[in-house]
DNA sequence: ATTGGCAGTCAGTCGGCGTGAGTGCTAACC
DNA sequence: GGTTAGCACTCACGCCGACTGACTGCCAAT
C-alpha cells in the first residue's frame, strides 16, 4: 500500500517532471518541497511507489519519472482544478463572443483551446444522431442541374449538387420544384435523421411516373447527405504544438500527426470517453492502445469534456498532447471552455 | 562559367543527394555514373560548381550537397518531366472520379497529391474575385431567426445565420421573404462579387421603413459572406509527411507546421507564384524568405501549378516539402493532377 | 518509522587516438 | 587546354578509457 505521504511524493514527482522534463530524485524533492523528512525517507516512499509501478527509473541510477499508471493516480487525486486566471477568462469571452455561425464557433474554440493549453485542441460537431431535419431546400442551377440543401436543427448545413434528367420538356420548372420542396418539408420536417432515411425510400412512389426518376435522384442525394450528417466530424487546431518543444515522443511524431490527420482513430477514442456530469475525462498513454493501429497514441493523453449544443445534443471537445503535460491546467481550460460553449450555444434560439 | 559536363555533375549530385541524404563525393560519382573521366576531373568541375555557389560542403572535407541556388539551376534544367506510371494515372482517375461536390473534389485532390508525392499537398479554392452570384436563398428558421445562403457560379456555397427583429407582428412571413428573395436575386444575380457588395449597400432604401431594419441586417450579413468568399482558403493534406523521415529540417519542424496551420503565409506565397501556361512553378528554400516571419519556410520548397475551375477562374494547387525532395517526380505529379482537375471541373456544366 | 552513512551503479562528458572519405594542389600527360 | 595520377592535408566520426556526479539501495543506529 502507498502511504499518504507517498501520494504526496507522487504528486511532486509528476509536477516537477512535467515542469523540468528531467527525472526527479529524492534529494531534489526534499530541497524543493518542505516535507519535514530526510531524503532517505523519501527514498523509502519512492521504493514503494516503484513497487506499485507508479513511477519508474529510466536508468538504473537516476531519478524517477511517472508511469502511465502514475499519471492516472495523479489525475484521479486531482480534486479541485485551479481556476483560470481572469485574463484567460476574458480571453475566452472576447474570442468566442464574436463567432458568427457554428463552423466559426468551433474553429474559434479549438484555436482558443490550443492556445490556452499549448496542445492540440479537438472539437466534435454536435452529434447528428439525434438531430432533426429542419428544412430542405432545392435550387435549380440550370436545366439539368440541381442543388439540394439540408439544414438540421443543430445549425448545420450541407449542400450537394446533382445532375438529373429533366422530367419533361419544360426542364426543372419552378412549380415542379416547389411541389417537391413542399412535399419534402412536409414529410421530413422535424423527423430525426434516422427516420428521414426510411421515409426517403418511399418518396418516389407518390409522384407520377414521369417525375419519379428525378424524385428518386433527389431522394438518393438527400439520403447520402443524411448519412454523411450522422457521422461525426472533428475540428482541430494547434497540431504544430506537437513539435514545439524538444518532443516528448520517443521516436518520431509522425504516428501522432498521422492519427490526427486520419481523424477516425480519434473519433473512436473520443466517442468512448465518459463525459457525464460536466467533468473532464482523461485517457492516458497506453490506455489509448487498441484504437490506432500499432498504438499510435500510446505516448499521448487525451482530455475530453462534453458541451451541449442547441437542441440538447451533446458533443465533445478536448485536447491531445504528450502524456507529460500539465493536467491540472489543461483540465481546467477544457472545463472552462466547455462550460462557456454550452452557455453560448444554449443561449441561441 | 559552368561547363556542360558541370551541369551534368550538378544533376547527379542533386539526384544522389535526394536519394541518399548523404553528401556526395567525386569518387562515388564516377563509380555510380559513367562519365568517361576520372574522379580528379570531376573534382575540378565540382570546384567550379562551388565557385558558383551551386553546391557546398557541410564540413571541410566531405562530399557536397546542393545549395538552394543549385536546386534552382537543376529545376530550370529539368525540361521534360518523367510521366506518371499507368498505376498512378488510374489512381488519379479512380480517386477523383467519385467526388460529389467542390469540397469533396479538393479534399480528395490534396489527399491524392500528398500520397503521390509524400509531401504536404495544398489546393486553393477557385478564386472568388472573379466569381459571380448565382443564387441567394433565404430560409426562415424561426420567428426571429433567418438563414442566408449564397451560391456562386464557381460551385461554392456559404450559409450564415442571423437573428433579426421581425418587421411586424406577422414575423418573417413567407411573402415578405419571397419578395426579398426575388429582389435580391434580380438585383444581384450574375453580378461579380465585387459589384454585389456595392449594390447591397443601397438595398434597404428601396423597402418600406418598417422592413428596412430586417433588410439591412440581411444585406449586412450577405455583405460579410461576399467578403469572406473573396478571400482565399486552402485545403491541405499530408502534414504528417513532414515528420515522416528523419527530418530534413535543421531544427524543429515547428515553424513549418505553424506556417502551414496559419495559412496566411502560404496563401501569400502561393499567390505570387507564376503559373502561366500550365507549367509547374517552383519556389526553393530562401526564395521563400520574406513571406513567413523569420523565414519559417526557408528550408522548404513549394511547387505550384494552376487549374481552371468552372467559370474560368484559375486557382492553384501544389505541394510543399523540404528543399531536398524529388523535384522531377513531384512536379510531374502536380502537373498531372492539375490537368486532370481542370478536365474534371471544366466538364461540369 | 525515521535517519545518517556508505557502497555501488551507471549516464554523460571529456580528451585522445585512429580511420577513412574526400578535397586541393601540383606536376606530368595527351 | 583539358585531363590525369599522385600526394599531402583536413576533418567528421567512432571508439576507448577515465572521471565525475547524481542517484539508489541497504543497513545499522536512533
Amino acid at each position: 500500500m502507498v502511504s499518504d505521504r507517498g501520494l504526496e511524493v507522487l504528486r511532486v514527482i509528476v509536477q516537477d517532471y512535467v515542469a523540468s522534463r528531467e527525472p526527479v530524485g529524492s534529494k531534489t524533492i526534499v530541497e524543493r518541497h518542505s516535507f519535514g523528512v530526510s531524503a532517505a525517507t523519501i527514498r523509502n516512499d519512492m521504493a514503494q511507489l516503484e513497487e506499485e509501478e507508479l513511477i519508474a527509473a529510466p536508468h538504473t541510477s537516476s531519478g524517477r519519472i511517472p508511469t502511465d499508471k502514475g499519471y492516472r493516480v495523479f489525475v484521479d487525486q486531482l480534486t479541485e482544478l485551479r481556476p483560470l486566471t481572469p485574463a484567460q477568462r476574458t480571453a475566452i469571452e472576447a474570442f468566442l463572443g464574436q463567432a458568427v455561425d457554428l463552423d466559426d464557433v468551433l474553429s474559434r474554440t479549438t484555436r482558443l483551446l490550443s492556445q490556452l493549453t499549448n496542445q492540440v485542441a479537438l472539437a466534435q460537431y454536435p452529434s447528428f444522431g439525434s438531430a432533426r431535419v429542419r428544412h430542405i431546400e432545392l435550387v435549380a442551377l440550370g436545366p439539368t442541374r440541381l442543388m439540394t440543401v439540408l439544414i438540421t436543427d443543430t445549425g448545420r448545413v450541407d449542400q450537394r449538387l446533382l445532375d438529373v434528367v429533366a422530367p419533361d420538356e419544360t426542364g426543372l420548372g419552378d412549380d415542379f420544384l416547389g411541389e417537391l420542396r413542399s412535399k419534402l418539408n412536409a414529410e421530413l420536417g422535424g423527423l430525426a435523421l434516422a427516420d428521414a432515411t426510411e421515409k426517403l425510400r418511399d418518396l418516389p412512389d407518390s409522384f407520377p411516373p414521369a417525375h419519379s426518376a428525378v424524385v428518386g435522384a433527389v431522394a438518393a442525394c438527400l439520403g447520402e447527405q443524411v448519412a454523411a450528417n450522422r457521422q461525426d466530424r472533428l475540428v482541430m487546431s494547434g497540431a504544430a504544438n506537437l513539435a514545439r518543444t524538444e518532443s516528448d515522443f520517443s521516436g518520431s511524431i509522425y504516428p501522432v500527426l498521422e492519427a490526427i490527420e486520419e481523424q477516425v482513430t480519434l473519433i473512436k477514442l473520443f466517442g468512448e470517453m465518459e463525459i457525464d456530469g460536466g467533468g473532464v475525462s482523461v485517457s492516458i498513454g497506453r490506455e489509448n492502445q487498441g484504437f490506432g493501429p500499432g498504438g499510435q497514441l500510446s505516448e499521448t493523453s487525451v482530455l475530453a469534456s462534453g458541451y451541449t449544443a442547441s437542441g440538447g445534443s451533446v458533443a465533445r471537445l478536448g485536447v491531445l498532447g504528450p502524456t507529460r503535460m500539465d493536467y491540472s491546467n489543461n483540465m481546467a481550460a477544457v472545463r472552462a471552455v466547455a462550460r462557456y460553449l454550452t452557455r453560448l450555444l444554449g443561449k441561441e434560439q
